[in-house]
RNA sequence: GGUUCCGUAGCUCAGUUGGAUAGAGCAACAGCCUUCUAAGCUGUGGGCCGCGCGUUCGAAUCGCGCCGGAAUCACCA
């Protein structure tokens, strides 16, 4: 039961932090990346100017100002100790050791303390040509890091259907996942579901005692909604007969433990760790409903796993695992026999391992899961996504693993994220205000539906072709919406207002996606071919150095969002690239263009940043359509 | 009370090695379709970046202290 809901984590303890630039390696590239040219020219420039030596990781650049001329800039203040001048001084002197030294610095100037530079087009048209040859630009080559990562994610229970809290997790999780691997490690995606436990037991009592033999195929109800149905019905009886005990003279506290319900619901859980014939053949009818209804959300919403585990099958082990800490002296028994890590040194509490009977709790099994993993997967690395709740419990299993000797103890991450909130506050589902995940992505598909009509750009398509056009815009809606957002803050989420189909939001990405789609066929139907050979005389306007540049960044955007483990670095790249490029499109003309230099230069363009976004928005697990 | 996280425009959010005049979208208002898809583009208005102190050439960003919000601190998972 990792998700109940909810944050944020201490993911900044493990943030590994950057040392200079990235350099960006690729099999086909044949310069060095801006960055680095500009750092190792400064640092040649501060020794041939002053002689001092200064690493070129201790170069500080950023992006050019849009108001200034430029394309990086380099903050002079940190050399003014060495060079003994005013911050112009410097920065002009820089600056013309540069020009006259580094091959791709065209030119120089320097506003207060800000030395502009202005790279060749030389440099950004080479650059876009080896671009559009590589095929996974971007990406680095899959499994080349030699790591195993471990994505555990969704984690449902099995007594309800998905709500939106599990959406969120899921599109982190399958996002992470993605982004991982286009950063070169091999990822198994995993899924924990919670079978087993008090609550499954209750939505199976009240199945037995009030269900009348219903079935989804007799219903014609989703399997899962079916058996959340009865974990409502047996909320709703359970109050009754609390009430009535209440009225009786009981306390609430002795009412809420003495009703009957309550304690046949114990009793069904007793049966079933006995593994009682009966018990175990309903549960295992009533899950089997439930994965049919979990596959069929997890498939439309497009997310899979590699490996499930059940809890039924894991909540024994760590046991072993505990009685050994004990032997150790790492772990402690109480007087009743049960066993606690204390971890008081460390600013936490004592925390329970096995109870006084032996048997064991939620920490117990994860510390039995983690160390199965390992050994199976062979993982370096495991990230649990998980809701912000659970902040806690993770920070004590990797406490407790390293107490216990495990060397990978501190390779555990728990990808804590923030929770969804609705205007009205926290969802509950005693209150009917849980969102569902098959209804909010039937209503997002819907809402896709009708606006796309009211455009009337569909017409003439078959009524297949217009479903699956409608599910990835409303899918694209709702992901986007969700995964732009930095995942470990809390987010809100409106279902009165659905979401915005117009701004920064899937649909505009994917729109601007059809629209290269578009040009490229037309500029097929006319007959004209793209070719990979960027002309060098070409002229380049200022509009279209912009989109080169955003282009160029794609691979270290990728690498971020994977170093830090947030898809909305992505989405927001993406967003920033499309607005780019309609601003671009708006502008200028791309098939009439008369110069084929520059009319195949703008092809170029479009057809680059169309597979960015494309693949851009693969990593959040979102489709674009050929039109709309 | 302890621990962790969050606080940026009316609303939803960007702003990650500390840098120049803090950015988008929505909403409001004003424009742009005989021209490659107007789910687009352009413009206007809108901000003590929660508050204070400190570090420094420079702080939304780092440190400390407050204020406000969230989560958690079970022999539940």
């Amino acid at each position: 039961m990792r998700l109940l809901w909810v944050i944020t984590a201490f993911l900044c303890a493990f943030r590994k932090k950057r040392v200079g630039l990235r350099f960006i390696l690729r099999s086909n590239q044949q310069h060095m990346s801006v960055e680095s040219i500009v750092q190792k020219g400064v640092s040649d420039a501060i020794k041939a100017l002053y002689g001092a030596d200064v690493n070129e990781d201790q170069v500080q650049l950023q992006e050019t100002r849009k108001d200034f001329t430029g394309d990086i800039t380099v903050v002079t203040f940190p050399f003014l100790k060495i060079s003994k001048k005013k911050p112009v001084e410097t920065g002009e002197e820089i600056g013309a050791y540069l020009k006259e030294n580094v091959t791709y610095v065209d030119n120089v100037s320097v506003v207060q303390g800000f030395l502009n530079i202005e790279i060749s087009r030389d440099y950004w048209l080479s650059s876009l040509s080896s671009i559009i040859r590589d095929e996974n630009y971007g990406y680095a080559k899959p499994e080349s890091t030699g790591h195993t990562i471990m994505v555990e994610y969704s984690s449902p229970n099995t007594n309800k259907p998905l709500h939106l809290g599990h959406v969120r997790n899921n599109l982190l999780g399958y996002s992470v996942s993605n982004l991982l691997k286009a950063c070169g490690h091999r990822v198994i995606m995993v899924n924990l579901v919670n079978d087993r436990g008090i609550h499954i037991c209750k939505s199976m009592l009240a199945w037995q005692k009030f269900g009348e033999g219903i079935t989804p195929e007799s219903s014609g109800k989703k399997g899962d909604h079916l058996v959340g149905d009865f974990y409502v019905i047996f909320d709703k009886e359970y109050k009754k007969q609390i009430k009535e005990l209440i009225a009786e003279g009981k306390t609430e506290e002795e009412a809420t433990k003495t009703a009957p319900l309550i304690l046949e619901a114990q009793e069904m859980l007793r049966k079933w760790e006995a593994k009682d014939a009966e018990v175990v053949a309903l549960w295992e009818m009533m899950n089997s409903w439930v994965y049919g209804g979990f596959d069929e959300t997890y498939k439309k919403m497009g997310v899979g796993f590699d490996r499930i585990y059940h809890e039924s099958q894991t909540y024994l082990s760590g046991k072993a695992i505990v009685q050994k800490g004990l032997e150790d002296k790492i772990l402690y028994q109480r007087p009743d026999n049960s066993v606690w890590a204390d971890l008081t040194g460390d600013g936490l509490d004592e925390k329970l391992l096995l109870r006084s009977d032996g048997t064991s709790v939620y920490m117990t099994q994860d510390l039995g899961t983690a160390c199965q993993r390992v050994e199976e997967y062979k993982a370096d690395q495991m990230i649990y996504v998980v809701g912000n709740e659970q902040n806690y419990h993770f920070q004590v299993l990797s406490l407790v693993l390293q107490k216990l000797g495990y060397s990978w103890a501190s390779q555990i991450k728990h990808m804590s994220y923030g929770m969804v909130e609705l205007p009205s506050g926290k969802m509950k589902s005693r209150e009917g205000t849980v969102v569902d995940a098959d209804d909010l992505m039937d209503e997002m598909i819907g809402t896709a539906e009708a606006m796309s009509n009211e455009l009337g750009k569909l017409d003439g398509y078959t009524e297949e072709e217009k479903k699956n056009i409608f599910r990835i815009i409303g899918l694209g809606a709702l992901k986007y919406f969700i995964l732009k957002v930095d995942p470990k803050k809390n987010m809100l989420f409106d279902p009165k207002e659905s979401v915005d189909f117009n701004g920064n939001t899937g649909p505009f990405i994917q729109y601007t996606y059809t629209r290269i789609r578009s040009i490229m066929r037309k500029a097929d139907e006319m007959g004209i071919v793209v070719t990979d050979e960027v002309s060098s005389d070409v002229q380049v306007d200022n509009k279209e150095k912009q989109l080169i540049k955003l282009i160029y960044r794609y691979p270290s955007v990728i690498q971020d969002a994977g170093d830090t483990l947030s898809p909305a670095l992505v989405a927001n790249y993406v967003y920033e690239l499309a607005k780019e490029f309609n601003q671009f499109y708006h502008d200028f003309t791309i098939l009439k263009e008369e110069n084929t230099d520059i009319r195949n230069l703008r092809l170029i363009l479009a057809k680059v940043t169309g597979s960015i976004i494309q693949s851009g928005m693969a990593l959040l697990g979102i489709e674009v359509p050929e039109r709309m």
